[in-house]
Formats: C-alpha cells, structure tokens, sequence
DNA sequence: AACAAAACTTTACACGCGTAAAAGAAATTG
DNA sequence: CAATTTCTTTTACGCGTGTAAAGTTTTGTT
C-alpha cells in the first residue's frame, strides 16, 4: 500500500490512469466497466487507499443507499435481537443500515424520523412505540419515505406491516394450559405502550371464551418500559393477596413473566408444572432471556428471524420497484409454542 | 405552516428576507447573529419546514459533528444500556450520535469503524471486542480520528480509557464473600474474549492470595458471546460431577451467573445465604436482569453513567481543544457491592 | 448627532462527485 | 478487414452549502 494519500476521485484517477467519470461509474456499480478496466480499478484500490466522499455522493442522489431501522428500545434484548437481524439482511442486500432506537420516547421517535430525512434514505423499517406514537406525524414521514412497519402496526400507515398474528399464538398457549391444567388468567399492564398487547388481551377474551372459560384479567399498574419491575410489583402484590382464582397465569410478554417469576421466587411459591408446584406461568414473544429463567418459561415464540425477512425484502421490493405499493401489504406470522418448565 | 417547498438555503434567505450567508451563519451557530435577526429566522422557520441538507453542509467541513459509539455487542443489555446512556450525552452536547454494534465480530467491528471514517466523525467511543479486536487497523483508525475507548482497553490506543477498576471491585466482593461464608471459586471463560476478564482472574488471584485462601478456577470451554448458554452448561457439569471445594461462585461476569444459577435451579440446588441453601453464586456487572434472577444476584456494579460521563466529556475536551492529548488519559472507576440474594 | 463597531449583503469561489453529450478508442462481429 | 457495437475520455455543468473579502447598513456609544 502506497502512501501517498488521494484526496479525491480525481486524483484517484490520474493514479489509475483512468479518467473520472469511468471511476465514478465502477463505484456505482463495478460490472458497469469493462474487466480489464475493473482489473485496472482494483489494483489501483490495493495500492491506493481511497474510498469515495460519502457526502459528495449523496449530495446529487436523489436517495442514497441508506436504509433506517428505528426500533422502540433498543435496550430490551427482543428488538436489539430483531434489530440485529434485519440489519444483517440490509448490508447483505447492498444497503447502509443506520440503526436509531427511541429510548420508548414518544419525540425520540419523531426525531429519529426527522433526522433519517435528512440522510434521504431509500427506505426505513420501523417498529413504532404504540399507543404513545404520534401516528399523524408518522403517517406524514411514510408519505415522504418509503416505510415498512413492523412488530406494532399504526393503521393505514407505511407500505406494510408484518407482526405476529396474536390471535393464533395465544390460542395456541391458551389451549395448552388449559388441556394441561387450569385455565389461565391474563397478566397485562394497565395501559399498555405497545398496541399488540391490546390484542393480545383480545385474544386472550375471545380464546377462553371458545373454550367455555371464564376470563380473569390482572392488570398491573404502572408506565414506560420497566416491564420486569412492573411484572415483579404487581406478581409480588397478588401472590401476598392471594385472591387468584386460578393457578395459573398467562402474561402478556416474557418481561412480565420474568418479573412475576422473580415475584413467585421471593414468594417461596414454586412455578412449574411437577408435584409441589403452587403456580404454572407462561409469556409470550420467547424473550432471549426466557430460556434462562427460573423455571424456564414456557411461552409462544416469534419468528425473528421470519418477521424481519419479510420486511426488509419486501423494503427492497418497494425500492427496486421505484413505486408505491397499490394497497397496504399485512403479513402475519404464526407464533410457535415453546414449552419450557414453567407451565 | 405554509405549504410552499423551500428547496435550499437559497430559498429559504428569499423567503425570511435575509442573505443566504447570514442564514448559514444562523444554522452553524444562533447566537452568532443578531438577536432581531434570529427572531426573524426562527419566526421564518415556524411557517416554512426547512432544515439544511446534511450532505452538502458537510462536504466542506474537515469534520462534522458527528460521534461514532461502537459497542462489541448491542444485544447484550449491558452494553445496551451504556450506549444508551452515552448517547444521551453525546446528544445533549450537541453532537449527533452514530451508535454501531460489532455483533462479536472483528470483522464487523473494523467495517463499523471504516463506515465511521467516511463520515469523517468528529471523534469516536470505542468499546473494543477485546482479545479478538483487530488492534493495529483500530489504531490505525486512532490515529485518524480523536477516539476515547471505554470498557475494554488496547494498550495505548486511543486518547484516553475509561472503565472499571478489576482489582478495586474483584477485591471487594471476595472479600465480602470470604468474610461470610467459604471463599469463592472463580467461575469464568476459558478464553474470554474480554480483556478484563483476565484483569479480573488476576484481581481474584490476587485478592485470595491476600487472605489467604488457597484460590480455584473453573474455566468454562466455549466460544462467542452466549454467556448465559455457557454459564448454564459448565454450570451443570460442574454440580453434577460435584467436586468443587467450595460452596461459592464467583463469576467473572453476571451474564455467566445467570446461566449458572438456571443450571443450579434444574439441578435443585438452592441458591442463596439462608439456611437450606446449597451454593452461594455472585456475578459482577450488575447487569440489568440481575436484580430479577432468582434469587436476585449478588454482583458488583459498574457506574455506567460515570463510565459513559467520563468517556464523553473527555472526547468533547479533545475534539474542542481540537489537538490530540499529551499523554493517553486512564480512569479507572470504583466498583459497588450490590448485596442481593445470591451470596 | 457623530462615530466606531457590529452585523449584514453582495459577490465569488470552493468542495467532491453525479451525470450528460460528444467525440474518440477499443473490442466484437461477420 | 471493415463495420458495428461497446466502452472510455473530454468537457462541462449542477448539487447545496461553507466561507472569505469587500462594501453597506444598522446598532450602540458618547
């Protein structure tokens, strides 16, 4: 590696012998030259370290390469483990991920909107906060930007959704506990952030129902993304009362659950499903930590890696294609039940 | 709002009735034009959606303001969190954060650091993979770009290195633990890919030899960045062969504990300090899950918000001074016994 | 009111690259 | 080997902003 340094593409042609413009076409796309001027081109860039200025390129691009990813918190392993995989798909596709999380803030989000308009992305994927997002000013960024929602949807917002289809998956654990020991009650907050626990609860109503059931929610007060705190808070304080009808609970997410076995834990009251167990518990999304827990936790999985798949290709259709979708694609994934100790 | 697309700064002077120089003054600094006149901007700016375009202002900057932040892993939690925190700061300074994760891989991290240089960053934090980082190219990359490193260190890479005082920490929660029941062994990886985890097998060297205590290792065979899987497995093997010499864990890290402590619970050892209890097991980290393993870990926990304040402002020094440091910075913090249920 | 200082306007050039058009050179084809 | 096609070179302009220099207006001070 020589160690003349090349300011710009200019200099990098004269050292190539080549002109410019032939430089600046193979940087956009090399197989646009011919071999033997590629072969030339690639020397040159062993010899020479020079890399086109980012800025000067995508200052005349109408869009550029990149593609956003926001996520609601990137602090919780569920959308960093998301987050990761679809980034992985971005870079393979020839994209530039930027990943921007909104700390489960409401403005955060916009402004991490605002700022990936600034760097005309080609494209954004991303997981709303829910109930707290300003959907208007969302709205107005997928009319601008290209945007694939996915995990929590906004209706009628973006090119797509993809999710998990929550009817299904808790049917499916619902049925479980229910063939297996006593029906369930359902562990939820309050006033959930995220929209898809709206549904969950839903599903929870309408499964229990199917089954002849009565349904018993608990619903745990309490804000923001501190979801083991509040799981552990609220388990504490029914375990102490005591007043659960049933043995067994069904918590709207892994978090919830990891808090509440926490709860049951300190409690001296043992989850799972052999003799001497006083509770059954089981969640919902397979939290990367769920199989950790004690007991292990029983729970419905998402496809991470299906969910993120779908969105970012069906981005790069969207992309590729240079025009809207004609109506609003919905993808739902099935959840699979994961059966672990704790139910 | 008026409806009217303002294109560039061109425009947008027409339309506030000022000159374009003296807008681009007002968007490099506010308080750089006379108050009456930012007045007229900022009342400008309410009724039309203008922001300059980002490619262009920095295609004639030497640097932006941007600031790199690479984690090694950002679906681990504790880093999460850290470059949660820093990201804040960097934010609020005024700066725009670029956070990058490695996934574990050397390769990625290079890549991440190559991508920074491209967007010619006015300094980076840098939290190394460690033992398998690329340490020359990354200072290289020092070399280039004003960087501070935070977590794990390279020998005299970087302006500065801020993190966690190994033998401070280590020293305390041995002592602690020998002070009230047997002395540890210490729990670990084999090969860690962390730095300071060898600091760390030294300072419980080190701090056994002190009392006088005859010090054990177990080192757990595997490799990546699946502690809680590798901490569970060994785990396992360790209480089902049964040899160990004592009835305490100390384990080099919290993600460790946790998978030891899910082994522990499968193989019906309790866990804990009172009486009836089988093992007594201690991380270090205070991860942010570790208050609700059960039981709740015993660790020490890093500051993060002192490692992130620190890390930070001593970057902002450097890039403001606008020279490099006269001699490379180390801070090391002190560490605080988090006394939970596990030891 | 006079004056200096501060702030602004005008003008002009620079940054590094995309890209179009026309002309020239090289590779491919029959 | 000539004709054709494909690729490359030359030339030139544009993108939106930073920024310097020189001239003009406004502001604040006495």
């Amino acid at each position: 590696m020589d160690d003349q340094k090349i300011k710009n593409m200019e200099e990098f042609a004269a050292v190539s012998g080549l002109s410019r413009p032939t430089i600046s076409k193979f940087f956009n796309d090399p197989s646009s030259v011919r071999k033997t001027t590629r072969r030339r081109i690639e020397e040159a860039l062993e010899r020479f370290d020079y890399r086109p200025n980012m800025y000067a390129i995508n200052q005349n691009r109408r869009l550029t390469k990149n593609i956003g990813i926001v996520v609601p918190y990137l602090a919780d392993p569920f959308f960093a483990e998301i987050a990761r995989v679809i980034e992985t798909l971005v870079l393979e596709a020839g994209f530039r991920p930027v990943l921007l999380g909104s700390h489960g803030d409401p403005e955060q989000e916009i402004d991490n909107l605002e700022n990936l308009r600034l760097i005309k992305p080609a494209g954004v994927l991303l997981a709303p906060l829910g109930r707290l997002s300003d959907a208007d000013r969302i709205a107005a960024f997928c009319e601008e930007v290209p945007t694939v929602l996915f995990d929590s949807s906004i209706d009628g917002v973006g090119e797509a959704f993809v999710g998990l289809d929550s009817f299904q998956g808790i049917g499916l654990i619902v049925d479980y506990l229910c063939r297996t020991g006593e029906p369930p009650a359902f562990f939820e907050m309050e006033k959930p952030t995220n929209p898809n626990a709206y549904k969950r609860r839903s599903a929870y109503l309408a499964a229990m129902d199917e089954l002849g059931h009565t349904p018993q929610l608990i619903q745990a007060p309490g804000e923001g993304w501190e979801f083991e705190e509040i799981g552990f808070r609220e388990g504490s304080r029914i375990i102490r009362d005591g007043n659960l009808t049933t043995d067994t609970i069904l918590c709207s997410n892994d978090r919830l659950a990891i808090g509440f076995l926490s709860a049951a834990y300190q409690a001296g009251k043992k989850v799972g499903i052999g003799a001497g167990c006083a509770l059954r518990v089981a969640g919902h999304d397979d939290h990367p930590f769920s199989r950790y827990t004690c007991p292990t936790l029983t729970t419905v999985a998402q496809d991470y890696s299906a969910i993120a798949t779908k969105s970012a290709e069906t981005l790069f259709g969207v992309i590729e294609a240079g025009t809207r979708l004609d109506s609003r694609e919905v993808t739902f994934f099935d959840g699979k039940l994961i059966m672990r100790g704790s139910a």
